[in-house]
RNA sequence: UGGGGAAUAGUGUAACGGCAGCACAACUGACUCUGGAUCAGUUAGUCUAGGUUCAAAUCCUAGUUCCCCAGCCA
């Protein structure tokens, strides 16, 4: 087995299920095959939840050598769509992952599950139930007791065949029977309560079409499907447990192939939301603006924001599996993004809130270009021209008139850095009528062109800066948490969990840029230095670019200043 | 009050009868032309109570707490 070292971040790890399937492969079982499958229901994109799932079945297939397949779970047309299949493809792709030809549908067993079905009536393992959905559930029994024996359970091989043919071409309105499994009204697993197998819905399926009008639930269809594809684990979250008893009934009674399940833990993590059912409702009702809302911890939100998918990936590897549940703290895929941008990001300068500063002594209408460093982390990155003049645009909140003890950037009388360029030293401010600054006023030191002094003498602060007469404008989208509590689902008293949302999520800044980054492409990734790291938005476009926030840099400057509000 | 699962620093995990380790977070300090990065360090843990054993996070017994299940959702 492969190592676990701090230093490769892909590198795979143990767990139990890897422990499992090491085991399985030193017994001989399944002919020493591993063969895993990923199977999400095509009713809404992907989240990081899912990236969990997509990294552990790919990522053991990969790692033992074997395969695993897509399979699109859709069993239940009313909520099912092309879209989502689509968007699903693309994001599994994304992710760095590849089923080759292995693209599977539950809906192309249909019609073996149907065979299936007509064997176990024949066996008296299956009957159609005339009971309406309310009768289904009082008569199921409760936790503590058992339930009744449906009125319809003893009915003849022969009228069950015929009815069941019946629903099928459509003789009986929707809901108005089931196909039920004979197993046991009074089992403690309530799933072994002569679960429902088919059910009579006229929808529109995605890939059938109106060519059935029952469909197969998913308990009847999944493990069946599994079965089909020779699948040997079948990775699942831990909500399946209680239906294992029942998918081994059923693959037993058909006596075909048993692939083994296992469950594992779903992720959870800070200020996230990941009910794909809540999801859907913020898209539904515009709350963000789509599934790909940079906000939204869907993969393509993930994207648009500027994550990649080795950070995604070596987050979905830190965290590890377990049979518990636990709330991973959003930290941690911070950091993971950080690791990877810090290392691959290209640097910029831009000015999100600019305050001009006017430097006295620099000759008025001169500009010159500055050489500076593309990737400090990485020196084949090379270097670019940044250019200079008189009047320029810092960060309004890297000037203090009246600065506090530990504020060492620019304030009167101090001199600091402007990165790549000058030390300058602050002679005074303009206010205007309100007594709001409205420029900083400078000298430089020629004598420190690029950024050092000759006589050695330091400085406490750098700065990021931009020349105003050659800044690129641009719309910046800061985006924050879509949540502002750590437990999204924690409503307070007599609210939901929509009162939850953070209101300061999204901030829209026009911001001046560094002229080099007017021909950033859409997808493209930057640091823009002190600041965070910023990508070029990809739906979004006007006559100005658009940069999201992907994370902002670490930043013991605020830190301190939150302490001691 | 039925059945099925699970409990290790603040968080996520490792240790598979033999030194409780790693990562994130937090906090110190060093270094720095990003208050970034990097480096060094600190704080902090086996749910409880018994038992077996030379030795228990690990095995046994009892308890506690948490999660899942009463869709013709998945």
């Amino acid at each position: 087995m492969t190592e676990t070292t701090d230093n490769a971040p892909e590198a795979p790890r143990s767990d139990f299920i890897r422990d499992i399937v090491t085991q399985d492969l030193a017994s001989g079982k399944n002919d020493s095959r591993v063969h895993t499958r990923f199977p999400p229901e095509p009713n809404g994109y992907l989240h990081i939840g899912h990236a969990k799932s997509i990294c552990l079945n790919f990522g053991i297939a990969q790692e033992f050598g074997g395969l695993c397949n897509l399979r699109f779970d859709d069993t239940n047309p009313s909520k099912e769509e092309q879209e989502y299949v689509d968007s699903i493809k693309q994001d599994i792709r994304w992710l760095g992952f590849d089923w080759d030809d292995r693209e599977f549908y539950a809906s192309d067993y249909f019609e073996q599950l149907y065979q299936w079905a007509i064997e176990l009536i024949r066996k008296g393992k299956a009957y159609v139930c005339d009971l309406t959905g309310e009768e289904v559930s009082k008569t199921r029994g409760s936790l503590t007791t058992k339930g009744q024996d449906s009125p319809y359970r003893n009915r003849s091989v022969e009228e069950n065949l015929d009815l069941f043919t019946r629903m099928r071409a459509g003789e009986f309105a929707d809901g108005s029977r089931t196909l039920r499994a004979k197993i046991d009204m009074a089992s403690p697993n309530l799933n072994m309560r002569d679960p429902v197998m088919y059910r009579i819905l006229r929808a529109e399926h995605h890939r059938t079409g109106n060519d059935w009008c029952i469909y197969p639930t998913y308990d009847w269809a999944h493990g069946q499907s599994d079965s089909i594809e020779r699948i040997t684990h079948s990775i699942c979250t831990l909500e399946f447990e209680n239906h294992r008893p029942l998918y081994d009934w059923f693959v037993r009674e058909l006596g075909i192939y048993a692939p083994r399940q296992i469950e594992f833990a779903r992720l959870n993590m800070t200020y996230t939301m990941l009910s794909k059912r809540r999801l859907l409702q913020l898209v539904q009702e515009k709350t963000v603006s789509g599934w790909d809302d940079p906000r939204m911890p869907t993969l393509s939100g993930y994207r648009r924001r500027g994550y990649t998918p080795e950070s995604i990936r070596s987050f979905c590897r830190r965290i590890g599996v377990n049979k518990y549940d636990s709330t991973v703290d959003i930290a941690l895929l911070e950091h993971c993004l950080r690791e990877d941008l810090n290392r691959r990001a290209p640097r910029a300068m831009a000015v999100l809130d600019p305050i001009k500063v006017i430097i006295e002594n620099y000759p008025t209408g001169q500009a010159e270009e500055l050489d500076a460093v593309n990737n400090p982390e990485d020196p084949s990155a090379g270097s670019r021209k940044v250019p200079f003049s008189g009047e320029l645009y810092i960060e309004r909140e890297d000037f203090m008139e009246n600065p506090p003890k530990k504020f060492f950037r620019l304030s009167p009388g101090r001199e600091v850095r402007l990165r790549y360029a000058y030390f300058i030293t602050c002679t005074g401010v303009e206010k205007n009528a309100d007594g709001e600054i409205t420029a900083v006023r400078c000298t430089y030191d020629p004598a420190t062109r690029g950024g050092d002094a000759p006589d050695g003498r330091k400085v406490k602060a750098t700065l990021h800066w931009v020349s105003a007469a050659h800044a690129v404008q641009a719309q910046v989208r800061l985006y924050d948490h879509l949540f502002a509590k750590p437990d999204p689902s924690d409503a307070p008293e007599g609210g939901d969990w929509k009162d939850n949302l953070n209101p300061d999520s999204l901030k829209i800044v026009q911001a001046q840029l560094e002229p080099s980054l007017a021909k950033a492409r859409a997808g493209e990734r930057f640091q823009f230095e002190r600041l965070g790291y910023f990508c070029v938005d990809s739906v979004d476009s006007s006559d100005q670019p658009i940069f999201n926030r992907t994370a902002t840099l670490k930043d013991t400057w605020a830190k301190e200043q939150k302490k001691t509000q």
